[in-house]
DNA sequence: GTGCTAAGTTTACGTTCAGAACAAATACGC
DNA sequence: GCGTATTTGTTCTGAACGTAAACTTAGCAC
């Protein structure tokens, strides 16, 4: 109801459907602009104008070999950048995330004991000014996007719990922002692993999906509704690792019993392969075929659970396809069938049957674009709020 | 991305916040609404005038005593009116909704068995032949929304599966637009009643909000995810009664075991209770104080396993408030206490705190509001579109 | 080289809203 | 009872924006 109106604000949308079908479907001609956001060659020229005047866009040469006048191609600025940053038990990651998706640079500085707020801060500080030189090659850097494991109030930036940190009832935008002297915002990492499927993985194209992430740390997991990423109130939604699937099960850190990541569980996983905690990673290349009895038995169980709980969520949000990353896509890869039949069975009237299982397709990447993605909605929404820090619209090599 | 552009998309939206403000909030002075749509005063003139030729709108003269100029109220003309339709297993109930939410008729046609698609058809038609006088009085009769108890495609129209009412892969909204002559929407009752609690009864107000019903037939619900209804790919979501609680429970009809209507249930709470199956209405009264420790029982094994399904819901949705009908309406009011306690420590790091129940606020209007509501979106979104059939803009008594 | 085709560019025009100036209608103070 | 302050509706002008049509450009095909 009090949306903004007014002729630019419509300036405002249409500059925001060029730019962010620019960001999501890579380089675009401007003629498929025209058909995909609807609008006239005059309006389509206007709009790419101003965006490559806020240096938020560059046009190239035509690359198709066609009859007509070529149309060129209109890229996001990769020069336009977000920076990422994952806190985790182990190490603290930040990457530079360009607008389009494309990550930059990576760099993963491990940390020898869990690290606190303040550490990870630090840390992103120290990488972020080895890297002043690579970022003063940027046309703009937006700001910094946290993907935290852990309940995170998107409005507030505070981090009301983030177990396996040990972070609790902490702002964590604050001396993100005040640190790095720009932006900041901060968001559960699965949700932000959500929102990156949903746009370059996956889930691309599907307006109704969900993701579920396995991990050491548990079950986390978002969902794309409509079109948007489900929120709810605070942010804090999509807490799927604690659905509870059977009330006298094993107890959950949580305090209840019996939740989906009790019961489908990386550790129990490594146990009856016979691997460490640390060699995860090559817990795929473990589950070739010809197994032991044990290990099929747990495989099995594990499916038959993550079957109820994924059915339960198809019951709920009646979705198009569910992305399975971390642990949970090993186990979709290992017994496909399996999985596919329970989650088509288990729905009501054959619902199932229409649910597209699939295994997540970011890697390491996944954090780092979602959380640059929470950087670059405000951008998306109103290019125009760049406008302040405009420079000529340089177009790399 | 291909959503429509140009200058007159922005009329719409315009068009579209007055006339959805005039029919959520009831009746608005203009300068409320200059308030609410953020718009100036001219262009609110300008919006409320088309409305008014459009026969959707209407003035009277201001209600506030108050120094300045008054400002005269704008209402929804109730006059504009849609049919709904609600087929259950012992009687079809037909309803004439006008714009606002206002229910000006309810028609209640019990049936001796359980009536078919045609006998649902032909019942409804009757009934509006015989509200012909009184719909001739309606400035514009929009179509008929059916709200059916059981999985329908919203985009179809087609009924994948009411199993109570033993309809099965039926085009529902072909018959009733061909015999009445008008367009038809249909939806999941549950889905509809979400939609209505939200709009005009205890959710109203709540961006992120789940309703939840039980009857005899189960439990059905739906979700409100940032102010809008959660659909799903094809309007089946929000099937919680088929959550599965306890995987070695009660079978449920839908194949598996423990779904949350299986265990919370109102068959077994009238059968602790010793009352007949069509007493139902009467279960709140015979819930009083000092009740024997059977029914007791029942009643806190029921709301702890309600708890646990809610507490799952709290954790997917992140919700502000639940709002509950039917008999969990009756379960809550009935140890309000218990159930909040349980919510409220159910969901990880005290997300359950924050979560508001409610009971649910519409009565037996509920079905009809929703149903209407479903019909009344297009003419929200797109006041325009009333156009071809533009009448005088007559203003009620 | 000529013609065809697809697409960028320019221009005239219509729609829409904001803002300012003005008018209207009411309460309040005297 | 009258004037003033206050609030809001109304009218008018201007600016922003997108559309449509005419024009121009750039490449392919023959």
């Amino acid at each position: 109801m009090s949306e903004r109106s007014g002729t630019e604000d419509l300036r405002r949308r249409n500059l925001s459907a060029v730019l962010t079908a620019a960001h999501r479907y890579g380089p675009l001609t401007r003629a498929t602009l025209v058909q995909r956001c609807n609008l006239t060659r005059s309006t389509i020229g206007a709009l790419v104008g101003e965006l490559s005047a806020l240096g938020l866009v560059y046009e190239t040469d035509a690359a198709t070999v066609r009859v007509g006048r070529p149309s060129p191609m209109v890229h996001a600025n990769e020069r336009v950048v977000a920076l990422a940053v994952n806190p985790d038990v182990d190490a603290v990651t930040v990457g530079v995330v360009g607008l389009g998706g494309t990550v930059h640079r990576r760099i993963r500085y491990n940390t020898a004991s869990v690290p606190s707020l303040d550490e990870a801060v630090n840390i992103t500080r120290a990488v972020v000014e080895g890297l002043s030189v690579e970022l003063a090659g940027s046309t703009h850097v937006l700001g910094v996007g946290l993907a935290v494991p852990g309940l995170v109030n998107v409005d507030s930036g505070v981090v009301r719990l983030a177990p396996h940190l040990g972070w609790s009832e902490a702002d964590v935008v604050g001396p993100f922002r005040d640190a790095l002297g720009m932006p900041a915002v901060a968001a559960n990492d699965a949700t932000l692993g959500t929102l990156a499927e949903s746009i370059f993985g996956a889930a691309a194209g599907y307006r109704d999906a969900l993701y579920l992430n396995g991990s050491a740390s548990g079950i986390g997991g978002g969902a794309i509704v409509g079109g948007q990423p489900l929120g709810g109130a605070s942010g804090y939604a999509g807490e799927f690792g604690h659905m509870v699937i059977r009330p006298d099960g094993e107890p959950c850190h949580c305090g209840r019993r019996g939740c989906l990541e009790t019961e489908v569980n990386l550790e129990r996983l490594l146990d009856v392969v016979g691997l460490d905690h640390a060699d995860a990673e090559q817990l795929e290349d473990a589950l070739g075929p010809g197994l032991p009895f044990p290990v099929l038995r747990e495989i099995r169980r594990q499916t038959e659970v993550l079957a109820i709980g994924l059915s339960n969520l198809v019951n709920v949000f009646n979705p198009q396809m569910i992305v399975l990353g971390g642990f949970l896509g090993v186990l979709l890869a290992s017994d496909k069938e399996r999985l596919s039949a329970a989650v088509a069975a288990g729905p009501i009237s054959g619902l199932g049957t229409e649910v597209r299982l699939e295994r997540a397709a970011l890697g390491v990447e996944l954090l780092l674009v979602g959380a640059a993605e929470a950087v670059f909605t405000r951008l998306l929404t109103e290019p125009r709020s760049v406008a302040s820090r405009q420079e000529s619209g340089v177009r790399p090599s």
